[in-house]
RNA sequence: CGCGGGGUGGAGCAGUUGGUAGCUCGUCGGGCUCAUAACCCGGAGGUCGCAGGUUCAAAUCCUGUCCCCGCAACCA
């Protein structure tokens, strides 16, 4: 009989930097939905990958002093490893740089040029000469470019663009007649309503302004923009071919079941992506997942303070199966979650710990203890055993009903109800009462019996959220019944067979404001390492020599001598300090980037120069009116001071 | 008048088509001792942001209003 099959996919990872808890949460969702169809029988596919071109990477690359390729190369590789670390079983792994993507893009590009769904025109933007970048109007600091500072302009730019329009009403028909292709539902309202309803924009999908990126084959100067090269991935990473000679791969997986992303880039998967999939006759994907994002707790967390938190410091302080709890419990259906280390800790100490972890270690302590390991039948059975059965029986139809939905974290919630369940069943039976009567063996048999099984029913059943942690319990019970198949009876430990005598440790209960401790002090001196790292490189890249001046242009600088009265952290930056200066009668607000350097309450006192007559800004949300001076050696701030009575005129 | 999300016991969340407000953590009290100071039982704690409206009945539907949070991933 020929297996089901089922292609899932995750958004291909931008390699602009490394990926956080938050972009690794995607990956370790769709794994789990994946190993979950895999253990129900069906031929599963699963991919990701990277996303690899782009402006951006061009300049971070240059940035870093090296070409882009190798810069997409290193990152491309890291995050791979974190994948890999994170135990997530991609059958592929694609990258858009990779030759037969580049080419197979370069014919979907030409084959809808050819078709007219293509075609050139001008594209009208901002752009900054020196940077030679566009930028929306949105992209803008202060009106100005965000990189160097500079005024930008209108201005055109041949470019090819597609025809979005020809396809509205074909799209709008397939979403209304398709209620389960834009998931979760909310979010199918938004992109009719904002998007659809409103009618579609042509697309733009190729660029003059750099080069990194697929050249498009007709027309050398342009490069293809980003979303026909990304969105690509999940035909050509399964042996799409332009011209129709398809791998095998392709005619058997796709159409994929569903692409599970970011909520962010829904538009991208529900619009354009459907829409060029329409323009080249391909059938659509089943379903496209907005998955909800995962936040930093309290939205203070920064890389200035130390505790961004990345999914290979959670696994090398927590264990990669801990993570993987996290992520995929934690986080609701439709609606962001929030991450925090002590949040992180309370969960695998309650949970993991106490729940799971502790119910496996004085299962097996007592199978030892009474039975010297060995596994012995059941032949007594009272009316309380038939709960716990019962509900280990209903539990793999509960989960999968769950998973169908793709609802793991309520799935995941099922399994530990009958762990919860199954400590209470050992508060009930009382074995070591029974243990102390040799008259009651054969129901301390069957006790330990059913404990186990339940213990295997769990396992079985957590194999695609927490695998290392499922295959651990496998051993210990020694058994092979590992298989959903084999939850249909609660009879798969056999009778006989004799389980580990001294089982480790599955998860260790932490010590959480020690470990807090622990981690915070390790990741702030981590970061200040990269911090310099950084900052070098990006100064080396920047020398720019400044334009001479006349004493005239300096005479319009006006500079003052002020004393800070009060300094305090920016409520919405963290390398920002708003400070309250006294300038002779007159008081300032200044709001100033030298919060890596100085302490708000150090600076109290301080006499500092004041540019007075700055043109007051607003940053992130707070007032500034003029700016401090500060020198720069190497990494090291320092403000100018003077020792002098504030308001003075400085010349 | 940018867009979107959200306000439910101390914390984090569920609450399908309106019908006695639920779960996990924490807390307090008790039980137990097989176990990783764990496990089990019980209690306290909420006028579901606010104000109107529809209804026999509203956390749920409608209108208005206030407040918070994001703007998208570490960047100033």
């Amino acid at each position: 009989m020929e297996k089901e099959k089922y292609y899932i996919t995750t958004a291909i990872a931008y390699t602009s930097g490394k990926p956080h808890i938050g972009n690794t949460y995607e990956i370790i969702l769709a794994d789990a939905i994946a190993r979950f169809k895999r253990e129900q029988g069906y031929d599963v596919f699963f991919m990701t990958g990277t996303d690899e071109h782009g402006q951006k990477i061009e300049i971070k690359a240059k940035e870093a002093g090296k070409s882009p390729k190798q810069f997409v190369d290193e990152i491309a590789m890291e995050i791979k490893s974190i994948w890999d670390l994170m135990n997530t079983s991609y059958d592929k792994f694609i990258r858009t740089t990779d030759e037969h993507h580049e080419k197979q893009v370069q014919k979907i590009f030409k084959k809808l040029y050819d078709k007219g769904d293509i075609y050139k025109d001008e594209y009208e933007g901002l752009y900054c000469t020196p940077c030679e970048s566009f930028w929306t109007e949105s992209q803008l600091m202060n009106g100005n470019c965000p990189d160097c500072g500079r005024a930008v302009k209108k201005a055109k730019e041949e470019a090819y663009f597609f025809k979005l329009s020809k396809y509205q009403d074909r799209l709008m028909k397939y979403i209304e007649e398709n209620p389960g292709f834009i998931q979760p539902e909310s979010r199918k309202n938004e992109m009719i309503n904002n998007f659809l309803k409103p009618g579609l924009q042509d697309l733009c999908v190729s660029r003059t302004s750099f080069k990194w990126g697929i050249p498009v084959t007709f027309d050398e100067k342009h490069v293809v923009y980003v979303w026909i090269d990304a969105l690509s991935n999940y035909i050509t990473g399964i042996g799409f071919d332009g011209d129709g000679k398809h791998e095998d791969r392709y005619n058997k997986y796709w159409p994929a079941d569903v692409h599970l992303i970011g909520k962010d880039i829904l538009r991208f998967h529900t619009i354009y992506w459907p829409i060029m999939l329409m323009a080249l006759d391909i059938p659509l994907p089943k379903q496209v997942f907005g998955h909800p994002w995962m936040l930093f707790g309290d939205g203070k967390m920064s890389k200035s303070k130390g505790n961004i938190i990345y999914a290979d410091d959670l696994a090398k302080y927590f264990g990669v199966d801990a993570v993987r709890y996290y992520s995929l419990h934690e986080m609701p259906f439709a609606q962001d979650g929030t991450i925090t280390w002590e949040l992180v800790m309370e969960r695998v100490n309650s949970d993991l710990v106490n729940i799971l972890g502790n119910l496996v270690n004085r299962t097996i302590t007592m199978v030892n203890k009474y039975f010297d390991g060995k596994v012995e039948a059941p032949n007594e059975k009272e009316a309380i055993d038939d709960e716990l059965i019962s509900l280990a029986i209903e539990t793999p139809k509960k989960v999968e009903a769950k998973m169908n939905e793709l609802k793991v974290a309520d799935a995941i919630s099922e399994i530990f109800k009958l762990l919860r369940r199954s400590n209470k069943y050992i508060d009930e039976t009382m074995p070591w009462v029974l243990g102390k009567d040799p008259e009651k063996k054969e129901r301390l048999a069957a006790v330990l019996y059913n404990l186990l099984e339940s213990i295997r029913f769990s396992a079985v059943l957590l194999k695609s959220f927490l695998p290392e942690t499922a295959e651990k319990i496998f051993k210990f019970l020694n058994t092979t019944a590992t298989s959903l198949e084999t939850l249909s009876e609660f009879n798969g430990i056999e009778v006989g067979s004799k389980i580990i005598s001294k089982p480790e440790i599955l998860f260790a209960r932490i010590d959480i404001k020690k470990k807090l401790e622990e981690i915070k002090s390790e990741l702030s001196k981590e970061d200040k390492n990269i911090d310099k790292k950084d900052k070098k490189q990006k100064k080396e890249n920047k020398k720019e020599a400044k334009e001479e001046i006349t004493i005239d242009d300096f005479a319009k600088v006006e500079l003052k001598v002020a004393e800070v009265t009060k300094a305090e952290k920016h409520p919405k930056a963290d390398k920002l300090l708003v400070l309250q200066l006294k300038v002779g009668e007159e008081t300032r607000q200044v709001v100033s980037g030298i919060a890596k350097d100085y302490k708000p309450e150090d600076l109290v006192g301080m006499k500092v120069i004041l540019v007075a007559n700055l043109k007051p800004v607003k940053l992130r949300g707070v007032e500034s009116q003029g700016m401090i001076l500060a020198a720069t050696s190497g990494d090291k701030l320092t403000l100018v001071g003077a020792d002098i009575e504030s308001g003075s005129i400085v010349s």
